[in-house]
DNA sequence: GTGTAGTAGTTGCAATTAGAAACTATTGTT
DNA sequence: AACAATAGTTTCTAATTGCAACTACTACAC
């Protein structure tokens, strides 16, 4: 398999590209329309519901939203504050904290889900067919199912630190 | 049709945001690791290049990658200050300017490339029957065509501005 | 037990990034 | 000419980030 890619295939990463951009900024836009918790929020209470027992430790919290430790703290922060969620100190392991859903943090996804739904429906599901959502759905899920790179990318560099062309 | 969404419809949603996630981050990875450009300045340099003429003006650097008109004018302050573009006062309209390539800008984006091909191929294409190929780019072809919102979206919010649950 | 290394999570710090509004220069309209 | 609208930049301030230092706890050696 080599590894230049034809132009069929570039442009079919670049729709991929521009299909979630546009998804996604149709959907953050009708929630904050809304007056509802952002996406990044909204992902968080989901995996907190989604995890065994309800419960979802920091570092898993940092794994799955692809976070560093520090971020993750953050954002749990910010929805404690909120009182969206409660951190538990874990007995297993007394270093651990897990994060739980409180009844607000519930309301709060209750209330999202309509919005965030009709907008899967409305930016993205509506655009294909049967047959192609069952295709995509597949194929994507093995891209999907691919392992995240070890750290966290770094985004970040400082002012006159690397050069991108020979001088 | 419904506002409703089925579980297969949501499910194929969440698969699309993580293929999504797991690739790009994979390929972020990877012109780090190479010490290229990372995809944003990638993704100019391509929108100049692109362009008619070559030339892109703030406004279309703005719209085309989903910014603001202050975040358009400090990405090509970035790139300009690395030399990689340059702008240009257009004639027609003494107001605007245009970015367009230096040759460091286009040998920054040859060098990328390859890290780039590579990656599509192998953290996306690969993935991928030829037919599942075609019908991914159809189908989200559909998806990317969508307009998108008319002003990008806020992702900020002042502490304790809002409440997303009743008291 | 004690000692030491490693892990989970938080925090302080400095640098970066971002939105909003103010501002300059130019165009378009009347 | 007067006035409104547009393109782009800048200023101000707040939010976000990465990193390293730090605390608390666990694991393993001896």
């Amino acid at each position: 398999m080599p590894d230049r890619v034809s132009a069929h295939e570039v442009a079919t990463w670049r729709t991929f590209l521009t299909a979630h951009t546009r998804a996604v900024a149709w959907i953050e836009f009708e929630l904050e329309e809304h007056d509802l918790v952002p996406l990044e929020w909204y992902d968080l209470l989901v995996a907190i519901q989604l995890a065994p027992d309800h419960r979802l430790r920091m570092m898993d919290v940092a794994q799955s939203l692809l976070l560093t430790r520090s971020n993750a703290t953050r954002l749990v922060d910010k929805l404690e504050t909120r009182g969206l969620i409660r951190r538990n100190r874990l007995d297993v392991d007394r270093r651990g904290m897990a994060a739980v859903l409180t009844a607000a943090g519930r309301e709060a996804l209750r209330r999202a889900w309509p919005v965030y739904a009709q907008g899967i429906r409305r930016y993205f599901i509506s655009h294909l067919s049967r047959r192609e959502r069952q295709t995509v759905a597949s194929a994507l899920g093995k891209v999907a199912g691919q392992p995240q790179p070890s750290r966290p990318p770094r985004r970040r560099q400082k002012l006159g630190q690397r050069r991108w062309s020979h001088s």
